[in-house]
DNA sequence: GTCTATAATTAGATAGAC
DNA sequence: GTCTATCTAATTATAGAC
């Protein structure tokens, strides 16, 4: 027998992962709350229940992933506590890579939320962009005026062959999302910016 | 006096421009036509007139773009002939920052895009794509196995910087399209990537 | 907690005046 | 070549039955 918290759980974790796919496939703008309600399997009213809004729910897929993200950066953070700074920062990156690969979503959010000035652009960096940032230059050792070089050059490096996967099958018959490519990007953007 | 076809070019291009505009902050579900015609300062019936249909109107936007950035790039491989491939692979991908940078709807188009397959995925693939793709790899020499790696790697490291400025401006209170920065980074990407 | 029904707005596309 | 008016369909959000 479920009690009521569990269901409620499980329908909130539904829409969810549902609105996780259809805003990082169509943008804010282009997703639609029927769309999401239909790709969950539930009514669209129930939506405006456990979600006051469609930017509400927005945020609530935003912090499935980026919680998600900072999580695992964190455990591996701390499974590495004493090593050399260095090897810390080179598996944190892959990391970064690695999650990448399995959550493509979280590249598709910030470029269809970083490209325009506006209250969910404002909110996804001082939420989740500022704590990862800081994080990350704890370790690696780079010198300020290049740490936005760095951090952009590297979110993109990382994560663009996973974003568009699919045009990438398309355009050289490669499948990125294989265990092997994975971990051939993950080697290859790690030594590149972490020699 | 302005002639018919004047006209009607004229016109195209106002509406053209709007469309990258739009498309390329809302995507092509999120971008209205009412918005396009509104930004372009013309009617929407207009919008008809000149272009079938929605997707007729995003494809001149995506060309607009993408024949643009095929001409800077072949334009500065003319210019080099005869200079030794390493040099001009660096030069072109110095050229494609900086394209990057004046234009950021590009990377914005490709990752809307590239993230599901579709007929304008595959359109985009087939008709831009594949000859920017062949053109750069005739001269960087990459072995088969790597490419499309480096080849995303390069697009998203050169891109996202710009593609998300207003992000990088609240994340870091750092404004990434000075001339000064546009130089910074297409010179730390190339000597990352084609040392 | 979940669903149906519906109100108010906005979408893309068309027809026809000028 | 450009605009106004309008049709049909889809959108978010709400009210209320169960």
């Amino acid at each position: 027998m479920k009690t009521r918290a569990q269901q409620r759980e499980e329908t909130r974790h539904l829409i969810i992962e549902a609105a996780v796919q259809v805003f990082s496939d169509r943008g804010f703008h282009g997703a639609s709350t029927r769309d999401i309600a239909t790709r969950a399997g539930v009514n669209q009213g129930l939506l405006t229940y456990h979600f006051k809004n469609k930017d509400e729910l927005w945020r609530a897929a935003a912090d499935r992933i980026f919680l998600e993200l900072r999580a695992q950066m964190a455990a591996r953070r701390d499974a590495l506590q004493g090593e050399a700074p260095r090897h810390i920062v080179r598996e944190i990156t892959k990391t970064y890579v690695r999650f990448a690969a399995a959550c493509p979503e979280l590249f598709r959010f910030m470029v269809e939320e970083g490209k325009h000035p506006g209250p969910r652009m404002r909110w996804l960096v001082d939420t989740h962009l500022k704590p990862t940032y800081e994080e990350f230059f704890q370790y690696a050792p780079i010198e300020e005026n290049l740490r936005p070089h760095v951090f952009y050059t590297l979110a993109g490096a990382a994560s663009t062959i996973f974003a568009v996967a699919p045009e990438c099958k398309r355009l050289m018959g490669y499948n990125p999302t294989t265990k092997q490519a994975i971990e051939t990007h993950a080697e290859y953007v790690t030594n590149l910016l972490l020699p």
